[in-house]
DNA sequence: TAGATTGTTAATCGATTAACAATC
DNA sequence: TAGATTGTTAATCGATTAACAATC
């Protein structure tokens, strides 16, 4: 397969279009153009065209693009036209409130398989999920062939989670946990840090002063 | 002001450099060298002392940093040597992770103003705020001085919620509602949408097929 | 002094923007 | 045909990496 690198900035763009293509289509638009598309989202249109350029043709000049098939292509191209199975790990509020973010559910992603070690939590139903132990982690992530994992627990529990999500299959890990996490090349790997985004914009803040 | 212009990816980067040297430093690390920073966190040698470089020279040639000192300086350039008052926006499962999330008291964030249009969360208290109706935004934060907002309301509600926060005197928005907001350029506004971090993840694994 | 490591410059790499031929 | 808009190439811009003089 040609393996031109493609920018991760591009792969967030995509996101951003195929929603705001999503909307579009909602809104009844039939034909759409870069600039369209540029203006909505934010971008400019030549960054648009750009973009799907990594991808293939999908427009027609002097046209602009079919706002329904540009929009499946997307999900295609981001994976997203099957059901991918995620399985989340620790249930303090941050897990709760993933595992009920619409945002995941809309997209595909359905959290099938949750984990904790409060005993309280075990057992109990969180979104039709049953929280299982986490000592049952390698067991039911395997038979359910879940391919991707969150962490959602303490920093200090993050590499222990992380090496079991793998033993037991995931092939890509989010990590929300404010830890560097090791894990093999072949793992995919991202990392969320809600705080950075605050201090991202103090600092911006404090530069003004 | 001289104002050279900073790269985000180096802020982003300062933000992890912060907290290995917190790290390092209750691990009773002296002195650290752009090296280790680099293997820490996982850049090179060459990226830490550029990113810093922009700032200043914290460091000694031949020896390396002062772990504290180098800590201290960081948390200055990244505005957190005082405490940033935020107000959040929606209380839903999302935004009672928010409100208890550990990662932003460690930084200097307080959450000190919850609003929700839920009668039934009206009035209650959550990590020792009051939650307060959305009616009394524009009042109460402008009474408080907040200067960041965190909207965390569906995405139908968010650009109202925005241009209330900013009558308010809010400088800075974090926005987790999946939604452009439309801002004046003297606010700074960044987004934060969780399912892009798993289609990242899922356009890379779609590749590797 | 010799070894180590910074701060900084120059070289490289990669991403964005501008321009325009192709074409509907 | 004339106007519009794509796809793509070339030019620009910006960020990262490599190299090394400065210096502890």
């Amino acid at each position: 397969m040609k393996t031109l690198k493609i920018p991760e900035a591009t792969i967030i763009r995509l996101s951003v279009y195929s929603r705001y293509l999503y909307m579009a289509d909602k809104r009844g638009i039939v034909t759409i153009s870069s600039g369209d598309i540029a203006d909505g989202v934010g971008v400019s249109p030549a960054q648009v065209r750009k973009d799907l350029a990594y991808f293939g043709e999908f427009g027609t000049r002097g046209v602009g693009y079919n706002v329904k098939d540009l929009h499946r292509h997307i999900l295609k191209i981001l994976g997203l036209s099957s059901i991918w199975h995620v399985a989340l790990v620790g249930l303090g509020n941050l897990g709760l409130a993933l595992s009920s973010y619409k945002g995941f559910r809309e997209r595909g992603f359905c959290i099938c398989s949750i984990f904790d070690t409060d005993p309280a939590k075990v057992g109990t139903t969180v979104n039709e999920v049953v929280v299982e132990h986490i000592d049952r982690l390698e067991v039911v992530v395997n038979a359910r062939g879940a391919q991707i994992g969150i962490i959602a627990v303490p920093a200090g529990f993050a590499q222990q989670v992380a090496d079991r999500l793998i033993k037991a299959g995931v092939k890509a890990i989010l990590n929300f946990a404010p830890v560097v996490l090791n894990v093999p090349p072949e793992i995919e790997l991202r990392n969320v840090d809600l705080a950075v985004h605050l201090e991202v914009l103090t600092f911006n803040l404090a530069l003004q002063k």
